[in-house]
DNA sequence: CATGAATGAGAATTCATTCAT
DNA sequence: AATGAATGAATTCTCATTCAT
């Protein structure tokens, strides 16, 4: 599916439809956002909607597919080389914190609407979340890493990961409510760090140092 | 079918009401469920929702509720006591994944509601936020970590820590979708170890015996 | 009906419900009002209402009722005598101003409420309409002034006064709106005196004193 | 039933909303009618009257603007020019009783709906009686007549005579179930004229005419 | 007298979607 | 590509009323 062809003089429509549902969906929810709202937001008929996706539905699965797309290309980039384990992982860490910290709002949607059961959707995630298993089963398999704790399959491992690198973004809204002030933009960084030392190491390691330190 | 035989007929509705609104929930949303469907589930007429709860909102506030005091509760006993670092931490991980376990659903409309921005709620979910951080917050200061990582406050540390525990449950749907039948519900038990071993120590020490059994 | 029987120890739940719902449906209308405000404002729950009253519709008349009543006793005690003419007019405008000024809310229902057509109350209210007409309709012919202006029935002469005597109390709150501090209520009297020099001489005859005084 | 043959398609819904809208509310009031049977009557869906109006209380604010305009109009017109007091006030009574007869139900709304005091109309409302006020206050003062009675102020003035005016509509429905048959529509004209010569001579003058006819 | 639960209809409003222009 | 009107179903919520206790 071309995504956009030529120039693009004057930022469509098209686009400006995605660029305002998106932070909509992820700080209401998909179903607590109209179409209405999303087209006078996006100063677009209301009509235009359907006509450039199709229906609501079909919007919400281009969101996911932009974010699967790019969450899938990090992993493949990363843990599909030489490199050692210890480091595609590391590697995987920082750059997928990276592009969530690039694209929250695509991940909140994305976090958000996961569990839910809308029958057109349910098997179309599976699809992503099937070629995100493959490629880290792999991944897994060729470092010997199949059977981690005997009871860990690639999913389960592909969903622990995730949720550990997503809490930061999803947490966020209410992290700043009750203490405003601590989370800041500028520590991604400091944030992957962290998230690689807790899933290498633990924190238990982590805070000998830290006592010392004290 | 019968309405209600034997004793408990006070007030039967009422919990008819939540009980099958939060399943409901849980696995459509907030949003995308509607007043109506709850009702006919809950064999109770539409209006009593209103009656009993006054608005689709308070139910979902008295859902939260719900959950963050049953959660609120744990934190405090297992964090609260003379134990050493690593037990409490261990204890309280174990106990929070049963929770969780006890009531996914609960646990799932929490999460999946929590970055939502509506005005009444947000401010109540800081409430109780507020509650688990100062008791973390006190957890840690308690044993000098008050300043793990450097760069992760207590509620960073909480929701981290939620996130992990919480991985298995937000994504079970999907990984039943991708992976028929890896997801049992026996295994909680062997989950929370696996929570609690990587938390503490990470992956990679784990991943020695793993390498060394193949 | 008896209206009250014995002592009346603590203000019976039934006067409670009178005495909120009238001023409720004098400044929201009688459709925009609900049973559950009426019964929340009267501390009374809301079954009493219909239990006292019947239904919403006989609240109404109740009201009506006690209105009317009211005004017919003092056009029968003002115009059924041996004064003359004007006198009678004069007592009957000061009586009746006097009156409206104890009851300005019901009033207010009362005349709001006529122009509708709701089936039962519409005869009902007819019924009240003859009496005074009855009444007003003897005192002009009693004087000889049945064809007042070849074209004003007793009917349309009592509408008449009835409007110009009300103007005050229905345009109230307008009027404050409009230019607050002007309608004060210590004015009522002054009110009546003016009523009945227009409705006698009209503007003109006042106007050259008023000139004059200028 | 043909929707529109002919010329004027465009918006006619819209129309066809507001001339089912009126009549209904002032048969019924305004809280006693749904959107529900305007959409029936005007045969209109029922979401049109909020995609053309936004809102039932939008719809009521129409009404009012449209009554008002008008009826400052003629004030304007019949207040601002160099004619003198007594026969300014008889054309303007005459114009202002032919505009309310040519728009009874519009008037019988705004006249019903006056005294309530739903936060969003209220001040609005008192937009137009500001206006209204201003209109004929300049005529008061322009012919030195600012202090009628010492206590009228033109806002009372105003009020005054718009209840005597609009008094013959306000109470056709009761006047006409109490003595049918004596309200005609021809009468329009003659109704002018009494309301003039009542409020500027008062019943007495015309009274003595009406003595020696006997 | 009084209560709380229950009901079914109806309230206003918004929904996603379609279609002719 | 874009618009405005239209639709029918669904939304949340409130209504007046009833009834067993």
């Amino acid at each position: 599916m071309v995504k956009q062809q030529g120039r693009q003089k004057k930022s469509s429509s098209r686009e400006r439809i995605l660029d305002v549902a998106v932070p909509l969906f992820a700080s209401q929810g998909y179903g607590n956002t109209g179409l209405r709202e999303i087209a006078k937001a996006a100063d677009v008929n209301l009509a235009m909607i359907n006509y450039f996706f199709g229906s609501k539905k079909a919007l919400l699965k281009e969101i996911l597919d932009i974010f699967f797309s790019g969450y899938l290309e990090v992993a493949r980039r990363e843990l599909n080389n030489e490199d050692e384990f210890a480091v595609q992982i590391q590697n995987f860490i920082h750059s997928a914190i990276k592009y969530f910290s690039s694209c929250r709002d695509y991940l909140l949607v994305t976090i958000n609407e996961l569990p839910h059961d809308a029958p057109e959707i349910i098997e179309y995630k599976a699809g992503w979340g099937r070629q995100m298993n493959d490629i880290l089963g792999r991944y897994l398999s060729d470092h010997g890493r199949s059977q981690m704790f005997s009871t860990m399959p690639p999913v389960a491992f592909c969903s622990l990961l995730t949720s550990m690198m997503a809490s930061r973004f999803l947490f966020t809204p209410l992290m700043q409510q009750v203490q405003p002030g601590v989370i800041t933009d500028d520590s991604v960084q400091d944030y992957a760090e962290m998230i690689c030392s807790v899933f290498l190491h633990g924190i238990s390691e982590n805070q000998e140092e830290s006592n010392q330190n004290q």
